[in-house]
DNA sequence: ATCCTATTGATAACGAGTCTCATTATGGTT
DNA sequence: AACCATAATGAGACTCGTTATCAATAGGAT
């Protein structure tokens, strides 16, 4: 049975607070600077178990997991800026009916997919020297 | 400088003879199955740069880097079998303008994109019961 | 208030990948 | 063909993200 402790609270919080994707031991350091006493296990089995029920969305950048509060319920991807981690939700019917179409013409069944578009920001590709 | 040596040569034979895609330690342990005296860190050394010249595309599958020798010169992406690992190399342009569209729409430049497919391909959906 | 057990947290363990550095061998030069 | 500067190799140490262990703690149903 499923308990709710004020750990899984605090991580749910400080993932909302994050403006993007955040890592694992960035989150626990936020919290530990906060003056929380969570360990970081926990903050791992926390962040796990919210991208299991779908209340955070997980990708994989440079070898670790990165996670972000995300509206639950609704199958989307993201635009990231890949200097500053801003992240725009996007929707793309256009793009879920062609994987289907590609999967099942080659017989594939039950597919998933992995789209994100990674990107420099406004803000960012006015700061930085051109690339 | 750059040098030809056994080495690298055995990494690319051994990734064109492999189906699917393949992380490095799977490639090493089958050049030394095959006799082959090929050091771990060789093999890494050998992926890593023909990803960058466009020999091998890789991907991040549950915190590991996996790669397959790909048609090189063509930009495209793969519906994977996520049983056997059967790879189907996909193109698609509609995709492509996508992606560039979306970032324009909100300001981003210089736009990437990670878009994959995954499934049970035929065979593996007719060996397996239904999940 | 009591009990059962899910959860926590400190730390050990694990594993993918990188770094170090002495040794080897490639390929241009003579 | 012999020479040489140096790129590349390989064994193993090391880094670092993540997971497992396990005794202690604390939900929450009764």
């Amino acid at each position: 049975m499923k308990r709710n402790t004020w750990q899984r609270e605090a991580v749910r919080t400080a993932l909302s607070a994050s403006e993007g994707f955040v890592s694992a031991q960035a989150l626990h350091s936020a919290l530990r600077d906060g003056g929380s006493s969570i360990g970081l296990a926990t903050v791992y089995r926390a962040l796990s178990d919210l991208a299991t029920e779908g209340e955070a969305d997980a990708l994989q950048q440079e070898g670790e997991s990165i996670y972000r509060a995300c509206t639950p319920g609704s199958h989307h991807h993201h635009l990231i800026c890949r200097n500053c981690g801003l992240t725009i939700e996007i929707e793309a019917d256009a793009v879920e009916q062609w994987a289907k179409t590609v999967a099942a013409e080659h017989g594939f069944i039950s597919p998933n997919h992995v789209v994100d578009v990674f990107g420099l920001c406004a803000q960012c590709s006015a700061r930085l020297p051109s690339s």
